[in-house]
This record gives C-alpha cells, sequence and structure tokens, in this order.
DNA sequence: CTAAATTAGTCGCATCTGCAACTATCTTAA
DNA sequence: TTAAGATAGTTGCAGATGCGACTAATTTAG
C-alpha cells in the first residue's frame, strides 16, 4: 500500500511534445490561479484533488495503527475517539452529528463495538428512543493503548513542518473549516447536548 | 487571521472530572501537542480527522458540479482532467499513477467515459498491452464548460483566506505532499512517462 | 386528548472501490 | 529460442458506506 512504486516505468521512447504550457512564472502561486493554465487544469495545484489525495494518503499511514493492529474502521474509532474525549456518555446521534459521519455508519460501528465488548449503552430514562453509549473497560484500555500511537504517527506526517508551520496549518484549516460551517467544537457540541 | 477557530473550548461547564489534565497552555498551539489533552485526543486538533473532514466536504461541495450536473463521479473527473491537462493521449496506467488512484477505478471510468463518447482509445503499436486514451470533441466540449465552473467552486471555497493564506495553504500541503512522497509534479510525470 | 410532525436508531439496497486473479503482451535471462 | 518474470488492462468478489424506508418514542399543534 502506498509503498510508491518508485521503480522502473516506462523507459520506453516517448514523444511528449512537450505540452508548452506550465511554467508560467508560478512556482507555487496562490491556487485557483495556479491550477488554471490557459484553460486547462492541473490537477496537482487544484486544492480539493490534493486535499483528498493527502487525505486519502494519511488515512491510510493512520490505519495501519486502528486498523491492521486494533481491527477497527475508520467509522468504529471515530465512536471510540468521541467517547474517549468526552467525559459523559453520549448517543449515537450525537457521534454521528460531530463527527460529520452518517448515523447508519455510526451505528454499525456501535454494533461492532459492542460486539467486540469495547463500548456499551445504556436506555436512556428521559428519553427512551436513544441510548447512552460508552466505552467498557476493555474499550478504554485499547483507547489508551491506541491514541499515543496515532498521535506519533500525526508527529511523524507533521515532522516536515516547523512549529510555527504546524500552527499556521491548523489555523488555515480552522478558518476554511469555519467557513464551511464545518466547526463543530467540543463546545457547541456539548451545548447541543447538554440539557 | 489567528483568528482560526479561536472561540470556544474548554468552557465546558460539565462535571470533566478532568484527570487532573495538564492544561499545557496551548490554545491553539501546535497540532498533536494540541491534540492532546491528557492522556484523551481531542478529534477536532487532530489533524488526519480534519483533512478526511474538510476533503469530504469539499469533495461534495464541488460534486455538484461534475456529478449532479454532468454525471461524472470523481474517477471520471480524475480521468478527464489527466487528459484535459496533458497534450498527448496517455495511458490509463499512467492515469492511476498520477492520481494515485487504483487501476481498476480508473479502468472502469475509462470504459464509462468510452460509452458515453466522451474519451477514445487507439492502440499503441509500439506495446499493443496498453492503449493511448484521449478525449473526444464531445469529452472536450465538457471539460471546457465544466473546468471554470470547478475553478469557480475552489475560488468560493478558498475565498475565506486571503491571498497570502492561500499562498502559504499550498505552500504548507505542498510540504507534506513532499515528506509523503505525493510529489507527482506535471514535470516529473512527463519526465517518467518521456521517454 | 388526539393527530401530525420530529427524532433516535436499524436495516435493506445500491453503489463504489480496493484486492486479487486472469489474459495478453512485452522483457529479460539462460 | 524459450521460459520465467514483469506490466497493461479487465473483471469477479467482498467490504464499506450513503440513502431512504421503517419502527418506536417524543414533541408539537389543534
Amino acid at each position: 500500500m502506498a509503498n510508491a512504486s518508485s521503480s522502473e516505468n516506462s523507459a520506453r521512447s516517448r514523444s511528449a511534445p512537450d505540452s508548452g504550457a506550465r511554467k508560467d512564472g508560478d512556482k507555487d502561486g496562490t491556487p485557483a490561479k495556479a491550477a488554471r493554465n490557459g484553460g486547462r487544469l492541473d490537477l496537482f495545484k487544484f486544492v480539493p484533488f490534493r486535499l483528498n489525495r493527502l487525505a486519502a494518503e494519511v488515512s491510510s499511514a493512520l490505519s495501519a495503527e486502528y486498523q491492521a493492529r486494533y481491527g477497527l474502521d475508520i467509522p468504529e474509532w471515530r465512536v471510540l475517539a468521541t467517547l474517549g474525549f468526552r467525559v459523559e456518555p453520549c448517543s449515537a446521534q450525537y457521534i454521528a452529528h460531530c463527527t460529520r459521519t452518517h448515523k447508519s455508519t455510526i451505528s454499525r460501528a456501535v454494533t461492532t463495538l459492542m460486539k467486540r465488548q469495547m463500548i456499551e449503552r445504556v436506555e436512556n430514562e428521559e428519553d427512551r428512543r436513544e441510548f447512552r453509549l460508552r466505552m467498557t473497560g476493555k474499550g478504554k484500555a485499547l483507547y489508551e493503548e491506541l491514541i499515543p500511537r496515532l498521535l506519533r504517527r500525526e508527529q511523524e506526517i507533521l515532522s516536515c513542518l516547523s512549529a510555527p508551520e504546524r500552527k499556521a496549518l491548523a489555523a488555515l484549516l480552522g478558518k476554511i473549516e469555519a467557513s464551511l460551517d464545518l466547526v463543530q467544537t467540543s463546545a457547541e457540541a456539548d451545548a447541543k447536548e447538554a440539557y
């Protein structure tokens, strides 16, 4: 996976009349503009594509930890992450909402995690439609073991950036998230659920 | 800038047994560190999660253009984008490689696009295993119509950033891509194939 | 109080996509 | 030359996931 077969590749004489384009002086100019190139579009400079590819790559780098090692998939990991960060047990709906994952996906993750006895659910007396979810001891143990590994991976991935750069990245992501209404801060999330 | 999601956080009036967590003074600090919170992890500050969510959101914003409007899915769009940017026809393998998409996915996209007569393929005399792909007139027309829409969308999404910020974002993404060996610039791509 | 609208959660269905096997072709080495 | 190993592309299969319908419970309107 993603080993990037750097090797080989056609040593075949190719024409390549050299797309006269590109190289219009921007080595790195502001996106959108850089991506355009005389009516064409350079995927490698197109931010949506770059985000997709980067996210996929980073995910796959992390999955080695939670998937191969602990048999968790992304939705399951999100459930644990949410339960682990919050102190109070919370509903599946809440997890779906704040991780922006479809409720059916969360539902299935919850089912799996319950079967594996990583989490348990208790009826909510006040509203018998929903259940409060919380990690079991076993789940917590896994969580505690997993977190440092994931953070280490994140560190590795970001190790190519200086501290100020990492900070800048966080700020930029934050801005875009905000403008897309993705800001689902812990505080807001609580406000939504806290009584 | 710096406003980032300066808001919220820890304004939680929740029980929060608070595990005596050391508040390491980060209000926005460098990721990885910010994401940790005394043994816990705040998903909303965890870069891999943020990238995933952001990429998904951006993709879905763009899909309104190529999917709803032109009936293209992401792999199909990637094929067109690659063919449209390059001048010379290229192989499916090449597209798969430089967009980092699985070859079976590209194969299916190619099949679909051929059925819709957006692209066509010609045998390669030098190597009869592969085919050269290129857009048809119809495909080019669609491409020409689609590109400006997508670039406009990208602009909209990035409109929350100033020009220098956009530039900074591009640079940061570039650094991470480079460290993950994701740098597949057009130049390199050409180099790989040309001869 | 009753009925309509809303919400939590589950599940069947369809789609998407990675994997791996398979064919055909090309390359390398004996 | 021939055989083993790579490579391009296709396809069956299975897992993952979004959608929408469904049940059960709650809230709101009349």
